[in-house]
DNA sequence: CCTAGTTAATCTAAGGCGAAAATTAACTGC
DNA sequence: GCAGTTAATTTTCGCCTTAGATTAACTAGG
């Protein structure tokens, strides 16, 4: 409520003016100066300045001509990608995949590192992460010089104390909680900036995808959506407004552990009655277990989730029947998820949700409709993640753009 | 992620600099123009300008000097209470209040008129609230052209089409849906300005209220809270930023309808299972008449929640059984709040909410800390609302102040 | 009483910015 | 080859903020 810290004097409103010229050119490609000052509001003399600018400073480019429609052709500008490079990290449970990607996040490279067995220290993290980073850059060509920094998505909790959170003005950095691999607190962007020589940004992995389905994905023009992500864990990105929603501290979009049965199953949160501990994969795997009298072995998760589905696909009683709770625990989870963020659009995505979306979909769906108030759940659209899994990287490499993006370009280098 | 619709052009410049300093003189109370100026990063001959041109506009006056500390006393300047007026009206479910506000929303006066029985038709309502608005104003003695407008409150949900929904914009607007008493799509701010002569804001009840609690109760100075009403309904406001969250149409944060037991109690809304199934105040009743075996006659809930929290105070099993329950749905339910919204405060609040609260409060952060994930739940407080269950009007009122606000203080009037 | 010191507020350039209007550029179509 | 049209740039102008100087209003100490 208190006056808002951007734009006081009138050089600000230059800068002010050429971050939307160049939000424009990012996300609307291609585009005549005229069109970017219709597109914006500002005066086609303003967009002649500023497109100056931006080229001068080697972010923009003139990109071929528009055909004539009776007059001087228009002259078509974009982002220049090969002005500076962007890097994304994505920490899996089993392995570190490092992307370079160039300025309008094509990738160029990648690089993936196997997380080996035993204790993984935070030292022995980075320098698999630096690792991966060399690789993918080399093999990309690209100089440490040319990259504007890298994004990480780990899987714990990425912890930012409220105060210099806010999204656009950069600042964003935070501790990593993993209670899995024994981290706490961790100031994982710290440590990576100095083995990487870069600026880091570090979130977490659900949330970086969300960003990635809401820039590129199934939320490309839609305000409002929830990424729900189904795999070993589960957990959604809450997007608003274009940005992910993050609460007081980063910890919000937990769904994943959110109750929908009292006192029900142990979860490894150390809670009871979680989503995950029915719906994420080993919590599927246990009922099937249960249900079908068989106790098997699954070490390797994704292989008991396909032969899962494999066996739902199948009409197997057991199987089916599993599902059918499945959906249900979904559906109601679904359901609050509505009626609490009144999304437009929720996409399904993590690699066990997309194996059994073709038999999940639709009974979810269902069950959402019976749970959810009336409003909201007509509105609400629901859609298959446009993706794959893998789309952590280039979310969190999104973190590194949106920054160049709201620094106008760092017009400053 | 398109470009921001505000401030192009130095002229906008001025207006955004004005606004900063209205704001700054509206929430930080008497200031002089040195402390305006730090406050708010503009220089000193800015400041004086703008305050200048407030002063001319009647918006501020200059109200005392500080003590002088050596040096020439500073002059503080303030909003000028008596500038405008504004109106807040609370539509309850069986009477309407208008209550006449001050610009800096002290109380000037109120009328309040009983709903009476029967068919509640948009056109009665609106001569109703009609009526206890020119009441309250004429006690007041408040010209109609005083009046920036009105704010009003009602029961049912305010559906927007997310289009124009914006806050601080204040094209605000959208339709009523009232199914207890039939309305559907009811545009009862077209319908309200047309018979008050003024403009009106509409929003759902208890988001005002979340309002009023972020603006003058326990959210104050808290930029992530949630306020959680529990009454004969069971609803929840979601700030974040200061800003109430609204999703996509405005229905976001209908935490009463959550399912906190699959396949549950039915509620009034038609699923089963919600959370206000068993903690709104019917519930509440309900299941104590049935631990207790007695079957008494309700007919004034309010009664019987204070009889309820007597007997819970006087250690009946019956109830007190009851209210732990309570206590156990309210905690999972919360710590479903937490884990989605990570707040840094919880407000509890609404009639019954308040009436059980000291016997509530203790058992249900138990419980919540017990399903919520540890670093949201740490950060996390509790607190009982601060301004009571009337503060509808009051929240009301502040939609208009806002838009006052945004506005920079009607220059062009 | 008077003067130096201090803080508050205002006044006075000076420079930057964007908008509107005028101008130049680059086409099409007859 | 000339009118018509659309795109882009240059020119002119008014507005805004800031920095710095100045004025205002006080305190403190001799």
């Amino acid at each position: 409520m208190g006056p808002s810290p951007t734009r006081r004097t009138a050089r600000d409103l230059r800068r002010a003016n050429r971050i939307d010229v160049l939000r424009q050119l990012y996300f609307g490609g291609p585009t005549s100066r005229l069109e970017i000052a219709r597109r914006t509001g500002l005066s086609a003399a303003t967009v002649t300045n500023v497109v100056a600018d931006l080229i001068a400073d080697g972010v923009a480019q003139e990109a071929g001509q528009l055909m004539s429609e009776g007059g001087r052709p228009a002259v078509l500008v974009r982002v220049d990608p090969a002005h500076r490079a962007v890097v994304g990290v994505d920490v899996g449970e089993t392995a570190v995949k490092a992307e370079v990607f160039d300025l309008t996040l094509n990738a160029l490279a990648t690089a993936e590192l196997p997380l080996g067995g035993g204790d993984l220290s935070p030292g022995r993290l980075v320098a698999l992460v630096g690792r991966a980073v060399r690789q993918a850059r080399e093999q990309a060509g690209v100089e440490i010089g040319e990259v504007i920094g890298a994004g990480v998505g780990v899987p714990g909790t990425v912890e930012m104390d409220g105060a210099g959170m806010g999204g656009a003005d950069g600042r964003r950095d935070g501790f990593v909680h993993a209670p899995s691999v024994g981290w706490e607190r961790v100031r994982l962007s710290g440590l990576l900036a100095a083995e990487l020589g870069m600026d880091v940004l570090v979130d977490n992995g659900a949330k970086t995808m969300g960003r990635a389905e809401a820039w590129f994905g199934a939320g490309r023009g839609v305000r409002h959506l929830v990424v729900a992500l189904i795999g070993t864990g589960v957990g959604a990105a809450v997007v608003t407004d274009g940005e992910v929603y993050r609460g007081a501290g980063n910890a919000a979009g937990e769904w994943g552990h959110t109750t929908v049965v009292i006192d029900g199953a142990p979860c490894r949160c150390g809670a009871t009655g979680c989503l995950e501990a029915y719906v994420g994969a080993p919590g599927i795997l246990a009922r099937w277990a249960i249900a079908s009298g068989r106790d098997r072995d699954w070490s390797d998760e994704r292989r008991g989730i396909e032969e899962f589905a494999a066996a739902v696909g199948r009409g197997e009683h057991a199987a089916v029947a599993v599902m059918d709770d499945t959906a249900r625990y979904l559906g109601v989870a679904t359901a609050n998820l509505i009626n609490l963020f009144d999304p437009e659009k929720i996409v399904i995505g993590g690699w066990a949700g997309l194996v059994l979306e073709p038999y999940l979909m639709g009974p979810t769906i269902e069950e959402t409709r019976r749970h959810a108030l009336a409003p909201a759940a007509r509105r609400v659209s629901f859609e298959r993640c446009g993706l794959g899994p893998d789309a952590v990287a280039l979310g969190a490499a999104t973190l590194i753009v949106e920054r160049f993006l709201a620094s106008g370009g760092a017009p400053s280098n």
